[in-house]
DNA sequence: ATCAACAGTTTTGACGTCAAACAACCGTGA
DNA sequence: TCACGGTTGTTTGACGTCAAAACTGTTGAT
């Protein structure tokens, strides 16, 4: 059942594999594998545009995370560090950075004073903004080798893919119910 | 046409910027936005487990793509580097540290004295051999979600953007022709 | 009211990566 | 043979991330 696909990296590193160790099963490579590997291209191709404006990608982050998070464009620095992955300390120094640059303003939650909230300054959501409308069409040229039901297809096979990750929505502002007791820290 | 799918981050990223930013075309970030996601959190899982081996992921990399490359487990570091997409600093502080650990052995080229060729040692393959091992059997674990026909769907799909982004197969040893021009350094 | 356990952030030191400048070596052509 | 451009690796300094410890504020039980 061969595809007749021009082989990529990927299977590049599977067929090597079945010739020196037959017995190891690489199924999973297939999928895994590819996931790195694209992620990593993709990664490149975003990071120049982004530069075009001033911004890496980790700046990028942060600031479309507060953009898209209501009229107010504020978020605790604990819900910026569970949204995207990194570790306290890492949200820390990027937070510092950008009042630098003058991208975000801080200041203590009044209602609990433990909690920093950060807020998107007025040149902060500018910025973002247009550095948002030109990361999407990098992307849309990047993946734009798939035809639109590909794309959907691929989409919604990630999406499952996460699910069984464990990778649900937050929760939305001012859930039913009590405190749902998700750990969202990076684990070891 | 809405799929009834639990909604996994990146809906949420996309739901929330329809309401703040309805003009922007999010439609990239339903593939883009999931890749990159789904790689940080299938990179944690294996981390776990090659930690139980002692060996860091760009350890295992380093050491799989000798062991598969036939039965020298012999490369120089430049096939190293371009393999990897890392830049050539980086590759020569990786090797640096997996000859202290007796993990690879170096030595210069006959036929091309600029050239440092990196080769397993026994010790360096007998862990790279169980590591592998008890890769493949995480990375199947973390897939397990999915039926074998939808990662092998994922899987296609995947292959074909790959092959769009420009991943191909590195040439075979002795490539008939001439040199390819591939460019495999990391741009900029 | 107090204190202990917990939650949110910051600090510290180590580490891995990158970009850019540099060094050694190769091949070609004059 | 020698000079020169291109190739292969290494060095250097800066940067972003992490893990773990420390710090401040909160909550709940007594």
């Amino acid at each position: 059942m061969s595809n007749h696909m021009r082989p990529d990296f990927v299977a590049a590193v599977r067929a090597a594999w079945a010739e020196q160790l037959p017995d190891l099963d690489t199924d999973p490579v297939a999928v895994v594998g590819r996931i790195s590997r694209a992620a990593r291209l993709l990664e490149r191709a975003t990071k120049a545009r982004l530069a075009e404006h001033g911004l890496e990608p980790w700046e990028y982050d942060v600031l479309a995370a507060l953009r898209r998070s209501g009229p107010k464009a504020t978020l605790s620095a604990g819900t910026l560090t569970a949204s995207m992955l990194v570790t306290p300390g890492t949200m820390t120094n990027r937070i510092d950075r950008m009042v630098n640059r003058r991208l975000v303003s801080t200041g203590i939650a009044p209602d609990d004073r433990r909690s920093t909230l950060v807020t998107l300054t007025r040149s902060g959501r500018t910025l973002v903004e247009a550095a948002a409308a030109g990361l999407m069409a990098v992307e849309q040229e990047a993946i734009a080798g798939l035809s639109t039901q590909r794309r959907q297809r691929l989409a919604n096979l990630l999406h499952e893919l996460l699910l069984t990750l464990g990778d649900d929505a937050p929760p939305e502002k001012a859930t039913t119910g009590a405190t749902p007791p998700t750990r969202r820290r990076p684990p070891r």
